[in-house]
DNA sequence: CGCTTGCTTGACTGCGTTCAATCATTGTGG
DNA sequence: CCACAATGATTGAACGCAGTCAAGCAAGCG
């Protein structure tokens, strides 16, 4: 499953968060230039993770976090029987592994859904300087908070509904992502095959195709292997919202 | 449905953390005995909190995080179209709130189930105090890791899951919490109504109602209406695992 | 004691799963 | 560059689990 990981280096950026193109979306959101300097320095760069790469295993020892810089990601669990359980998919600017703090291992796996680069960060080092910048301990809060926000919200929404307000809320919350990311968009990009959408959504991969093709017969979207269009924005509100 | 909370105390305790019976459980597990002191002097104890009553509500600005001293709570959102959804249960020595760090206000309510009290910390001064203490910002970390973990692991359950496996997912989780706190135990507690429980499942009641005489017929477990024992721990495994 | 509320049971319907076949895409070796 | 294999996506048909509606039962409370 996991390709040769032989191609994936370590880089040194200096200035790494400082002359980031995505910082805004990441821990730095909100820190000062001066405080800036001591995150940044304890950034590793690594990559190109490749399409299958695994970036952490479950059982793995946790010792950092990683923020996306580029690419995208998918984080799954093995149930006891096996199967693969996808917890989720991380856009770019996004923070893998806070589901190990306080752990001694890695819960769940990530790979790379494309060529990805992520900015390795020492947990230790990080939460000792989390303690000297004020600035960086609310962020981290804040962001740990928003987590649990957002997989408090991902577990409301699957329980109870159809196939289609599942995939519509999906495709929703993919677009509102993106939006943060890069403005107002005409596609959104599907990184991630069926299977694991259809996974992540608790559906079978045919009731996930049955379901996109009903939505684009009814003129909602438009649907391609690898990305989506919104068509008919009411309907898509009505259905996602 | 919220009952009257005019009796509801503000009580200050001396010594509130190092006398709390609950204390291992809580965010003091790992302080210092100094350091306790200081999260002492911000915790507020409130209550009693009758069934029904609310400790939170959603949109209410969000200022404190609550650590369950004593009773038992659930939490829930509203949907678009105005049903409750219940995104957990809590136990003593729980942190309640955290889903709102990072936000203005809180995203869900926070009911009682039974008479309970809590601990009302200031979120800005605990957080303030975090970063003076070391083991109070490690401990938080370490909680909202936890909570992200516990959450994800929910995702993965509720999501392909019969029934049957659901349910006994459910008690297990509950159990296995039950035991943290009071040790080996026969009876375990359900103090939410059965449509609670379906409601968190993502089940219809009728669903659940049948899944627990079945679970009852084949001996799995016995069940009355407000608790639960296990009676065949082979095949609690084999469904709950 | 009767009322209310919550829980359980029954019958039926329908959505999503499963199994199977076809179609589309991608990548590979001749 | 094309043929072909392999993988992924879609479509079809039949089944089964859980939802819905409705009625009966138990428990709690005035």
């Amino acid at each position: 499953m996991a390709k040769s990981s032989a191609n994936i280096r370590l880089v040194h950026v200096k200035r790494a968060c400082e002359e980031c193109a995505v910082r805004r979306l990441c821990l730095p959101t909100s820190l000062a230039e001066s405080d800036l300097e001591s995150l940044s320095s304890l950034v590793q760069r690594r990559g190109p993770f490749q399409k299958g790469d695994l970036i952490y295993r479950a059982g793995e020892d946790f010792n950092s976090l990683f923020a996306l810089q580029s690419g995208s990601v998918k984080t799954y669990g093995l149930t006891h029987d096996g199967e693969e359980q996808i917890t989720g998919f991380h856009l770019v600017g996004e923070l893998l592994g806070m589901d190990a703090i306080g752990n001694e291992v890695h819960p769940c796996n990530a790979i790379a859904l494309e060529t990805t680069w992520v900015c390795e960060m020492p947990y230790a080092k990080l939460s000792e300087l989390a303690e000297l910048v004020p600035g960086l301990q609310r962020e981290m809060f804040r962001v740990l908070g928003k987590e649990i926000r957002q997989d408090e919200h991902a577990l409301m929404l699957v329980r109870r509904l159809r196939a289609e307000q599942r995939v519509m809320r999906f495709l929703n919350s993919l677009y509102q992502r993106m939006r943060e990311r890069y403005g107002l968009i005409e596609e959104i990009p599907l990184p991630m095959s069926r299977e694991d959408i259809a996974n992540y959504l608790g559906l079978a991969p045919e009731t996930l195709s049955r379901a996109l093709t009903k939505l684009r017969n009814d003129g909602v979207i438009d649907v391609t292997t690898r990305s989506v269009r919104f068509l008919d924005m009411v309907a898509v509100c009505r259905l996602a919202c």
